[in-house]
DNA sequence: TATTTAAAAGGACAATTGTCTCGCAATAAA
DNA sequence: TTTATTGCGAGACAATTGTCCTTTTAAATA
């Protein structure tokens, strides 16, 4: 749930340090504050350096849905970008993250010149449907419990970072429901978080 | 939730008529036939020339769920090749299915080579990523009815060609949930499928 | 320390969705 | 025509999940 891109990361690295021209921008945003927003233009491809950031959608009901939190070398905007559409997703700083930002002419330009950049974006598209097809299939098949228990492990890692309600809206659950079953599971002894 | 592109296919018609190498063949797949299987190793790259098929995903608790109605253009065995993966699809013929079927390693060569194909390619992952996010994040925050609404064109377009069994498995439900809706929605008025 | 605020937990009840089962109708096979 | 077979629809009930609201906890501030 918490993905990572250290390939890309390690590959932006090097260009930014040697970018003389500012194709490569840095750029940092304190905890909370937001860096994308649906429905907008979008003119920049990120990709964060360090820290944390929520990636999810308001619906007409006025819940959210994570879709993915983001972490080290994880890209986005590229969507927006290839597909030249409007943002679909908010993209909130959990921690404060610092990010590289490129223009999307600048991206337009890596993906055509550079083979290795262009087969890193083909690699990370693929590994976002890859991710995206089996959690969908998941939790349309499987009751509270089994998505929790799926995910014990992270959530032990992502315990002092998201709220609890930032994980009910990553399940498309309520909070309610989150507590009743993660008592239910303490009380079975399968998990104590 | 029936997926096609015609672009990919004016794309692919061309190259398979010039091509004497072999590198594109033609294979035809009779109705309720498996085209891919999951967990497998996959050889080729796929594109459909006619007819529908469904992808989906067989869950442990034995329920499928289907992700997508494939038509005329649409692509798979791609994102296989570019993770360089197993399938983690069931693709099916419902109709008779014609495919444009490439080796992974001309599909490779494609991509290096060709500028057009790469791109298109790159936009048929970005609009497969945004196709999931909306639809998974819609499923999660919206009851039976609403789902139901939000697809009636397209069911009208498919009633004859799919089941109630998969647009069930589509919406990731019981097929007793979608009848007793489907009825509540034409008592309402709102519906007549 | 006392006070305010926000996050977390949970009680009571309602709505939604699933499970199991049976019956009906349409189509194919005997 | 009769007999299987299959998909569809729905009744009765159970389980799951959501809604609304109150209480508890813990951290932040005065």
């Amino acid at each position: 749930m918490l993905r990572i891109n250290k390939e890309l990361l390690n590959f932006l690295g090097p260009l930014y340090h040697s970018d003389t021209e500012g194709n490569i921008i840095e750029q940092t945003f304190q905890p909370k504050s937001q860096i994308l927003l649906e429905h907008k233009q979008v003119f920049s491809v990120y990709i964060i350096k360090s820290g944390i950031a929520k990636c999810y959608l308001t619906e007409d009901t006025g819940a959210d849905f994570i879709q993915e939190f983001f972490g080290e070398g994880w890209i986005f905007g590229e969507i927006e970008a290839i597909r030249d559409d409007l943002s679909f997703c908010n993209i909130d700083a959990i921690s404060e993250v610092i990010m590289y930002k490129i223009s999307k002419d600048f991206f337009y330009n890596l993906l055509n010149t550079n083979e290795v950049f262009n087969r890193l974006i083909l690699k990370t598209l693929a590994n976002k449907i890859y991710y995206k097809a089996i959690r969908h299939s998941y939790n349309q098949s499987h009751p509270v419990e089994s998505k929790l228990l799926r995910l014990k492990d992270d959530f032990a890692d992502l315990a002092n970072l998201i709220s609890k309600q930032e994980i009910a809206n990553y399940l498309g659950i309520t909070t309610r429901s989150l507590n009743r079953t993660l008592k239910e599971l303490k009380v079975k002894g399968l998990m104590n978080f």
